[in-house]
Order: C-alpha cells, then structure tokens, then sequence
DNA sequence: GTGTATACTTTGATTAGTCAAAGTCAAGCC
DNA sequence: GGCTTGACTTTGACTAATCAAAGTATACAC
C-alpha cells in the first residue's frame, strides 16, 4: 500500500503529463515539486524512490515519466479524488467550488469497498463535477476531443464540458455565470487584440471573459 | 491540528478512562500500548509528548489521565467516528460488522464541513449502529443506565441498547440472531452454573450466549 | 568557445513516530 | 529486610519525509 506522499506524487505526475504544459512526455523536476508543494531537493529524492520501486521512470537532469505501475495507480488515486468530489456535491450538497480540497484529504483515507458503494450510488458517473473524466477501476478513462473556449470563433454553437481549475473564487464566478459542465452557450464575439471573449449561455446574460480564464473552459463544439 | 497518532492516542484513552477496566480513572501504560498497538516505550514517550502538549496529566509509573483539552479533542474524534459509522451503514449500505474498521480510517481524513453535512443528512442521529453515543459537536454524550445483558434475572423484559465489541464475527452473530440495538427480548433463563443465559429476542427464535460474550451486550430494562 | 543564469542534485540536519533491548522501580513474597 | 517479578522508562537506532544551503550541469548568450 503505498503511502498518501506516494500516491500524491504519482497523481501530480499524472496530472502533469496530460497537462498543457508537457512537451516531451517527461516532467520537469520544478514543476513536480511546486504541484506538490515540496522543495525542489524533495522531490528529487522522492523520485529517485519512486524509481526504485519502480513506479517513475527517471533520468537526473532530463525528467521523470510514469510507468505503468505508476499510471495505473494514479489512475486509482485521480478515480478515488474525482468519484468523492462528485459524491460531496451530489449527496451531501457541498459546493462545487470547494470540494477539491476535501477530495484531497478524502483520496487517501476511503477503501475500495467504500468507493464502489458510492460509485452505484452515484450510477457509475463518468465525469466529476468539474467535467474531468472518472477513470474506470480498471483502464484509463476515455478521452473526448475538447476545445480551449478562448480558440472558439464568433458564432462557435457549443457545450461547456471542463473547467481547469480548482480555485475556488474562479469556480464562483463561473457557477454565477452559468458556465458549468453541460450548458449550452454561443460566441457573441472573440476579440484577440483585446484578449477577450464573449460568450452566452443558453438562457442567460452574456458574460465576458479574458483568454486566460477561456482557456481553463474547455468546450465540445456542436456539429 | 493534532496529527492521527495524537487522536488516537486520545480517541483510546477516552475509551479507556470510561471502560470496564478503568479503577482509579488514571490509565496503566501497558493498557494504553496494547489499545493503541505500538510498545509500551513508544507510549511512554508518546504520552510524554502529550503531557507537555496539555492535553493529558501524566504520572510517571502512576499512569495517564486526559485533561479537558483531551477530553475535549477525544470527543471529538468520537464524534466523527461514530456519525461516519453510522452513515456507511444507512446511507451507503455497509454491513454494521465491518464499518469499524472503515470509520478507523474516515475519521482523520473527514472535515467539520463534511461532518456536518452528514450529521444533517442522518438527522443529527444520538447512537451509532452499536448503540454507542454519538458526542455532540460541543460538550460531552448524555449518559443512560444501562445494564449488561448477563446480569438479567430470568423474565426480564428490556431493549437492546448496545453492543460493546468491535469484532466482526461477534457482530454478525448478533445480527443473525436479531441482537441489534433496538430489539426488545425477554429472558428465558440465566443459569450461572453453567455460564449461560437464553434470551428470545421478539418475533425470533430464543438464543443462548456465554457469559462473557452476554456482557458484551448493554440492555435498558423495561419498567 | 567562454561565461553565467537557471535548473537540478547533493549534503547535512530536523521532526514525528516507531521498535528492541537495556535499565529502573515498586510490590509483594519469603 | 532482601529478592524476584512484572510493569514501566530510558536509550539508541531506524525510517519516511521534509528543508536549507552548497554544489554541479546545461543551455544559451554573446
């Protein structure tokens, strides 16, 4: 059983190298050790563990990459944080913009028999409540082909299916705007020069967005 | 905030100080070793630890003894155990036998907020499945008279009020037998000769049970 | 090509929690 | 009163995880 400092690095990693920024496939040691809020000596040493358990591949100085080992059980972890996070939302009635945290502390302390109650209870959902996908028990989750709204052209007819971001105060802002997982929106206008898109969800007023913000709402463009 | 060890420490010291065991009200270190499950030394310099942390008095080969902060913080900790038994088993449908050792682990994990919301969600629930209180958020758990199933008199009539084991066989004997908390039984005969006592539970075939595992079981004798 | 900034690694120290084994105290027994 | 026994405490060592600070490598700039 691994450890919650394992687990924690390896869902990181996960993150990482899916995440926008990743390049190469590897991770960078500097954003490794900011994602888990270590110093970068830290994670050093915890990656040279985890490569000798054999769950990172790592070559000093270039990067880190998962093996399979370590994607299967971040895997594991990112299906734990994601199932509790839509849990608390739906059965216990927290806020979207809050969970996240709570899912941090919960992913490490729930059993498997525990979190496939709460899987049938929730009818085995496929997303969370931010739109990010539930990994299977078993196997990775399925991957949509998304759109980053702040690459959407006037006019873009479209479905809000992620936002990539925990901050609570964006999470707010967006749930006030009507922009969560599953409305219906158009483009009124994307005007680059101003860095700035306007969009209309379906029975709401327009609201306007810079594209740093657009870029965390990833969208499914209707056909 | 303590760490797990520290409410541990605690949770098991509350539970000590009001067992069947407790003399003087101090605790014996070796009680307190074998309740937490590490060696007697690991608990001297643990309690040590907590001594100079106010949250226990402790008199070296005398023994421990919460103080109010402990107390409090045991509480505390019993309050979150005790509720997260009680929503594995209603709300998420666990067997009431294994959400012991489940909660062992919920309970450090689990945030006020959360706590809440199920305490809310439960109806703000006094007993757990094994009929133990459940501590209010502030202050300490009501107390009621109870008396040990094995000091029933042949033709007592009573309820079940709890059932003081965490073991999961015994547990499932109790339930297979209809011995839950709640159950109204009458006494069909105690021969402490022979170390037994039959009870029929209502609407359910009689039982007989040893002495010991009748102790076990804490009634509330009708008037 | 040499130099320097930046990213990374190494080193040494620290904290919490633990165990095994050696040491000490106190109670009761002869 | 001295001895034994068992409970407790002390000591020394270990592991996992961490940080700060010193050391090293690489890439890019010129």
């Amino acid at each position: 059983m691994p450890s919650r400092t394992v687990e924690d690095y390896l869902k990181h990693l996960y993150l990482l190298e899916r995440g926008p920024v990743s390049a190469s496939g590897q991770v960078a040691m500097g954003g490794l050790a900011v994602a888990v809020g270590v110093t970068a000596g830290t994670a050093t040493s915890m990656v040279k563990s985890l490569s000798d358990s054999g769950l990172v591949d790592y070559e000093p100085r270039a990067g880190v990459r998962l093996t399979r080992a370590g994607t299967k059980l971040a895997l594991q972890v990112l299906r734990r944080h994601r199932l509790i996070e839509l849990f608390l939302v739906q059965t216990l009635g927290l806020d979207w913009s809050e969970v996240h945290e709570e899912a941090e502390e919960l992913e490490h302390a729930i059993s498997d028999k525990v979190l496939e109650k709460i899987d049938t209870l929730l009818g085995h959902p496929d997303t969370d409540p931010h739109g990010d996908p539930i990994p299977p028990s078993t196997g990775a989750p399925k991957k949509e082909k998304l759109t980053p709204l702040n690459a959407c052209p006037p006019n873009t007819k479209a479905r809000i299916a992620r936002v990539r971001d925990q901050e609570p105060a964006f999470l707010q802002f967006v749930d006030k705007h009507g922009l969560t997982p599953g409305t219906q929106f158009t483009v009124e206008s994307h005007t680059p020069s101003a860095d700035a898109i306007t969009v209309r969800p379906h029975d709401r007023e327009p609201v306007t967005l810079g594209s740093a913000a657009a870029g965390k709402i990833m969208v499914k463009v209707s056909k």
